[in-house]
DNA sequence: ACAAGAACCAATGTATACACAGAATGAATT
DNA sequence: AATTCATTCTGTGTATACATTGGTTCTTGT
């Protein structure tokens, strides 16, 4: 693997993973330091960040790690729902129902795989995260599935901002369900409203519980 | 202006305006000598056209400029159209009426901005492109005007594509100025739908001038 | 003659040195 | 004592040299 590859997988993660906090100073001298490389790489892998919108240029000097603003999440929420309520519309259109109705199967029983034993909700989040693999692919829209991609990094990073509420978490799954059915169904409008609704009580929650 | 900042402007116009053609081979070194200054910062302006789509990776070796194929030009106007009507919808939640009325009636007198004497349509998409800003101020939300401009930049390259009908220019022009009214009277409904109808339009002109 | 392998070459990946700009700190003057 | 200017210093911007990888070509063997 290339060294600017490995710095820029390193730097997300750690932007993601919350190790590197908003407005956090990337310096290219102490970055090269601490990840073994020359700062050519380091460079690159900036680079690659900020086209992302996970770092951000400081006035004059340096990078410093993009804020996650509770003032912009209903633009992020805004453009989250354009994206993904269309979408489910097109998956609705040209899905395999089988594949949905199984998903929504796993997404009805999902409130098993919250439990105590996984803080992290790493099962939960798979599920969810496969909900999106399969609405992607049965979309079939490169460019509407690189848009969602660039937007579902911001989207990991805000979930750490809300506390992690596993009543709410149970009420997503259900909605998840909701439109996976709907896109089983072949029901775009459905699919889209379910969509909707579900976007807005995830905002909804977040603003209540970081507030 | 930094060297790798001029690299970066003068590769996308020359993208843009087709004086590099899709499926150019983009060599560092040859780069490097063409525009005078060293690979370094021609390193960088390569990897913020990938980061845009201008450019891909190449197998193995090197920078193609990325194709602009007819078979995903469907794909494209999907995004387009997930992302404008939604800003159309916004934009009539939140605008300054007296903006697109003013715009709705400049949009209705276009046809005669399109004359012999200006066969680039300067004017004209001058015109289009103030409908664009308004619309992205309006709507107010920095994420989705983000993903917006990343967009047109391919919509801009696909101009390209179909043949300049004046006739279809005309009736484009009538188009936008129904988006704009409908945005100024407040009805998100309705500047959606007209969207919709407008790159419909837009679409099916495209392919069957290049098909 | 065709295919396979090795060697060579060219272009990219990385490191480092140098140039330059902006910020911080200290001194001097008011 | 405070403010301003100058100097220094740190960090980024660029250039270049070196390493490495992948592709191409030439040769040899079947």
């Amino acid at each position: 693997m290339r060294a600017s590859e490995r710095a820029y997988v390193t730097l997300r993660a750690d932007i993601i993973n919350w190790h590197l906090t908003p407005g956090t100073v990337l310096g290219e001298v102490e970055l090269s330091e601490r990840l073994g490389v020359s700062r050519t790489p380091i460079r690159e892998a900036l680079a690659k960040l900020t086209a992302e919108g996970l770092t951000e240029p400081q006035s004059g000097r340096g990078m410093v790690v993009s804020e996650i603003s509770l003032d912009h999440l209903d633009e992020l929420f805004e453009l989250r729902s354009a994206l993904e309520c269309r979408a489910a519309e097109l998956a609705a259109q040209r899905c395999d129902p089988e594949i949905f109705l199984a998903l929504h199967h796993q997404l009805t029983n999902a409130g098993e795989l919250i439990t105590a034993q996984d803080p992290a909700r790493t099962d939960y989040y798979q599920l969810a995260g496969e909900l999106d693999i399969a609405v992607d692919a049965a979309v079939g829209n490169h460019y509407l599935t690189q848009a969602l991609k660039n937007l579902r990094v911001h989207l990991v990073r805000v979930r750490r901002l809300g506390k992690d509420n596993p009543t709410r978490l149970r009420d997503a799954a259900r909605e998840h369900a909701a439109i996976a059915l709907a896109i089983a169904h072949g029901k775009p409008a459905v699919a889209s409203a379910a969509t909707t609704v579900h976007l807005d009580n995830s905002l909804r929650h977040l603003l209540s519980t970081t507030h």
